[in-house]
DNA sequence: GTCTCCTACACAATCGATTTCGTGAATAAA
DNA sequence: TTTATTCACGAAATCGATTGTGTAGGAGAC
């Protein structure tokens, strides 16, 4: 049986309370000029019969949704899920439905994603950006039809507007310097591509630190790498140590290659944190797994993407409070076994 | 500036052509009886007028959405993250949306999300029931208004109606079996809430691999948890080694709740795999990174993902062959060091 | 030249909720 | 009793795309 059985309406409430159903409309939200009486009829029948507002309608009438797009790279990255998790239950809270879509990194994909969200006359975007991504016709075509876009973690360069994220680049700065309080002078580093605007500030906290604390800076120990993985990590790390390079410390800014680092000094008996102490960039949750446990810097997905969903609406709503054109939230060190040398 | 642009209707691009809305309509999707060149001018002209059909109308008129509702207990959760991956690859592929909510494990807001998504006339609805969840009828009003509902993973028991899962039973009977080749006679199960038919299924299959070989079932090995996690994983171990109850096995149908037990492991100086064999469920990420590595049973989310959808899809189209009523999904035996003893 | 048949459109109703503009009746004020 | 108000609700337009039905105009048949 695939026929779908017939939705009540305004109208057959209408009918059979003998009421119109402009009535009926205004009675189911209390309007003031319906009386006492008649609303309760009204919302008892319509309870009675099951009837449910019908969205399209609705939203046909009043020329909007109540529909979030969001548009990212990967859902099933960790900060990525813990990110749209933050803007769902915000945007349930308040009424908003959420509604997803996955670049995979193409910007290809991207494109076509945001034209059909666009179709669907989302009320709001939250977007991070893919990898490949350079051109930004595709967005800044939303903004400015007037759809309130908000960018998250992976913002791009060029275009104002209204960003949600971390302070990279003091990020790194001070997962740097935590490396230099424990006596490390030699510190490699796990960089992302440097196209990324986030990566590109993790690279300069790292270079800044270095700076302050004079350590001149080695740009072999440096990897800027578009692919950051646990393989990326391994692979550099072992280079390091094979080509005479050997780092005292290394600053991963992506912890699951952080995670390739351990692993290969595992394999090569080097001494994690004597020899080499280490900090990733993330705390996923593999940090309290490995052995030792992996320091890193806490970065609030959740909390990101709350955030974003209020900017998003304030976007869109002028009674709102106007939103800033920048939040940053605050990150945090969690030091753990991988960094934290005795005697310092 | 917070005015919406008015976006350009068929209706403007019938005056600026001279011809009627309803043939703007049929041109744009090549219907037989119109022009060739009238579709070519109708086309051009929406084009560069950047025309996009107004969802919401075309929704209101035909009756129906493109957009799959996914209900799941918590999005950041690693195999929900890679079922709603793979929900929303396959659903983009093939024309549709995906809207999400999270129950956060509550039976409350399992039925108010429900409602809500009811609300906006969801194509289908694919659900993972939530912990708490006991009562169905949320969910069978949804089915019986003609939406088709496809469960995935968190089952209901009662509730006839189409399903995308594994074997539960027969995973975990493999998985308890390997513990056996290996030489394994006193296999401790960390088991979930009963309640829930996959971790009743788990034990089931356990039990039976038990009794296949002509072991007896010792129940102070079992442990049935609501919340299994790394904390019950390692009280639950610590707990049997201290009570005299040393296992040689251990089964987890959770891979987190095992990292807990091999964490206790460690810590007690109890060597993995030689005096305590460990498997787990779910072949999630941490198993490639916590030492030894965790063997594991794998579960095709993402796949689960792609075959719900697509169970949806034909669900509510009678014009594709019609789908099945369960389709169980092949896991795999994922052997790590955890669980391999020389020797066997 | 008249009639039939297509071709290629136009017309108008429809989906269901919202909202503007009224209007009849009851009450209050004069 | 008459006029002004307020109250409670009705009528009808509207949002934009879809679709069943209707109809000019030309081609072809006889």
């Amino acid at each position: 049986m695939n026929k779908r059985k017939k939705q009540v309406t305004i109208y057959d409430l209408a009918t059979e309370l003998k009421v119109a159903p402009s009535t009926v409309s205004r009675a189911l939200k209390d309007h003031s000029s319906i009386g006492k009486e008649t609303i309760a009829a009204v919302k008892e029948l319509a309870r009675k019969r099951g009837y449910r507002t019908n969205t399209m309608a609705s939203n046909l009438r009043k020329q909007q949704t109540t529909t979030i797009g969001v548009l990212v790279p990967w859902i099933n990255h960790p900060f990525i899920s813990n990110l749209i998790a933050g803007i769902e239950a915000e945007a349930r809270a308040a009424g908003y439905e959420v509604i997803i879509s996955q670049s995979q990194d193409s910007y290809e994909n991207e494109v076509a994603n945001a034209r059909a969200l666009f179709s669907s006359r989302i009320h709001a975007l939250i977007v991070s950006l893919a990898m490949e991504t350079t051109h930004y016709d595709h967005i800044t075509e939303i903004i400015q039809s007037g759809t309130p876009v908000i960018f998250v973690d992976r913002i791009p360069w060029e275009i104002e507007g209204y960003r949600v994220m971390i302070d990279n680049f003091s990020t790194a700065r001070v997962a740097t310097q935590h490396l230099i309080d424990q006596g490390c002078r030699r510190i490699a580093l796990l960089g992302g591509a440097r196209n990324q605007v986030i990566y590109h500030e993790r690279e300069s906290g790292y270079r800044t630190a270095l700076q302050e604390n004079g350590i001149e800076i080695d740009e072999r120990l440096i990897l800027a790498s578009g692919q950051l993985g646990q393989e990326e990590g391994y692979r550099f790390t072992r280079h390091l140590f094979d080509e005479n390079l050997a780092p005292d410390g290394l600053f991963s800014t992506m912890d699951i290659a952080a995670v390739g680092a351990m692993k290969y000094a595992r394999s090569a008996g080097i001494c994690i944190p004597e020899q080499l102490a280490v900090i990733g960039f993330n705390d996923d949750p593999v940090c309290e797994i490995i052995e030792p446990g992996l320091s890193s810097m806490s970065h609030p997905a959740t909390e990101m993407g709350r955030k974003a969903l209020q900017q998003a609406l304030r976007l869109a709503n002028p009674k709102k409070p106007p939103p800033a054109s920048e939040v940053n939230l605050a990150t945090g060190l969690v030091i753990r076994a991988s960094s934290l040398r005795t005697g310092h």
